[in-house]
DNA sequence: TGTCTATTTGGCTAAATAACCAATTTGTTG
DNA sequence: CAACAAATTGGTTATTTAGCCAAATAGACA
């Protein structure tokens, strides 16, 4: 069985998968059904190439799974519990101001 | 009502501020309640000053609230959803593969 | 008030991350 | 096989982030 570091480690590197902006665009997106690469790239707008890092970190945390037919390589999101995740998330405001808890 | 744009950033925030190891810790000893910095900096082992510029980020992005009771300032969560969000995160088992899915 | 304790903030350096361009890989199709 | 298309990888530079030390705050209490 996983030792606590390192359920630890992995835990932190899916949420470091979906910490970048571009990443968490590309995982909502993917919420919708898959995508192949050039169309995640319109969806960014930067290089392919960064498009293409961005995918790569996240199949590697396990966020994304892409298999390629044809030409294209398709990604999808590994696991639709995402959903409930990005929810969780919007329950959190950001504040400044110390106490008071959102929920 | 906030843009997408402003809910996307929002939500980034929050996955940045759990994003790191040490966060990520204190994020999950405070699943058990509230603790003081001086107990996370033993909980982290890092210098005071480092754990505290975490506990700012948490907060600031609305992961953590503060109250200050006597000499010790105490952090909690500030929601506790944030258990089932880590259970989501545990059915991501990474992967170098290409295809199969966890879930 | 002066001192002690807990915490935060400022400053600096080292390390990690992101973006682009160029070059390479992999598979398609004429 | 040659030319092409989609995507990845390598290399480089700029930006961001993390960590420590030292200094500053804030409150408790003798």
């Amino acid at each position: 069985m996983p030792s606590r570091q390192t359920v630890s480690s992995k835990r932190s590197a899916v949420i470091k998968a979906l910490a970048h902006p571009s990443r968490l665009l590309i995982a909502e997106a993917l919420m919708g059904g898959e995508m192949c690469v050039c169309d995640l790239k319109d969806l960014v707008g930067a290089d392919m190439s960064t498009v293409s890092k961005h995918l790569s970190i996240m199949r590697q945390a396990g966020v994304l799974v892409s298999d390629k037919r044809g030409l294209n390589n398709y990604y999808r999101l590994a696991c639709d519990c995402l959903g409930d995740f990005l929810r969780c998330l919007d329950q959190l405001a950001p504040r400044n101001v110390k106490t008071k808890p959102c929920c």
